[in-house]
DNA sequence: CTCTTAATGCAATTGAGTTGCAAATATCTT
DNA sequence: AAGATATTTGCAACTCAATTGCATTAAGAG
């Protein structure tokens, strides 16, 4: 019943997991569409993240704006499931992994749990330094 | 600078406001189409529910998978920034507020916190009820 | 009742994501 | 190295949520 499909490394597949491996932050298909610069269709940028994510080696996640963003998978063991905190900055928008910052918390009776999605919206260490400094 | 509209209180929006208060869960744009019946447009909804938000009359909230969905905002005060726990149940699709489930949990130094989106999935009372009584 | 402007309906548009199908190519076999 | 086979890809067309421009309707203030 579980089909077991034989992957295979393409020129597509080797590029996006790079271009993934090298951001700090999730990304989303336009920009990976982008810094791609027409090596491969757009179509098969959605086909590739697909079978990333399948294969483990990248996470799918939804920013709290609905925009759908893509991280490569990294410290990933226990970690992945993403029980730690997405940081999303309203000033330069990116989205990233607070892998240390877990929250703690307890469901009622009755909730069973398999996915966690934690996100929170702020300003990046970056961005409160440029802009407040005098707050 | 902050501009001053005078909203008006009109039949869509009465309309939108009460199913929005008589649904215990998170809706989407289709299912409140569905419910007024053809009463407005379309379009007529994405506006009044643009408005709602505005006004603090309702939440947008993005599930896990993306989608878009509105609440009233009931129990909202200092709830209003949703910093307890959304829960989307994997089977019947439910999203709803768990407002006495507020995680904790810090962040690093240099972020600001404005806005916070914790949603857990899985499955829910009534759906874990009926499908896995053996477990 | 009249006037101002917010709200609405309609048609057209945008943009993300998907699908079917034929052609290309990675990988296994011999 | 050549051939067989199934995965990948490109292309074009499509779906679906959401947005926009503009003319018309209707709140609600005076």
């Amino acid at each position: 019943m579980a089909e077991k499909v034989k992957r295979r490394k393409t020129q597509a597949k080797t590029a996006i997991v790079d271009i993934l491996k090298q951001s700090t932050q999730a990304m989303t298909h336009q920009d990976i569409e982008l810094a791609l610069d027409g090596l491969c269709n757009r179509v098969t940028i959605y086909r590739v993240l697909d079978r990333l994510v399948k294969e483990d080696l990248a996470h799918k996640l939804v920013d709290v704006d609905g925009v759908t963003k893509y991280l490569a998978c990294r410290d990933c063991g226990e970690n992945h499931l993403h029980h730690h905190v997405h940081f999303s900055c309203e000033q330069c928008g990116e989205l990233t992994c607070l892998y240390h910052v877990v929250p703690k918390f307890t469901l009622p009776e009755g909730y069973h749990l398999s996915e966690v999605n934690f996100t929170v919206r702020g300003d990046c260490p970056k961005c409160s330094a440029t802009s407040s400094a005098a707050e």
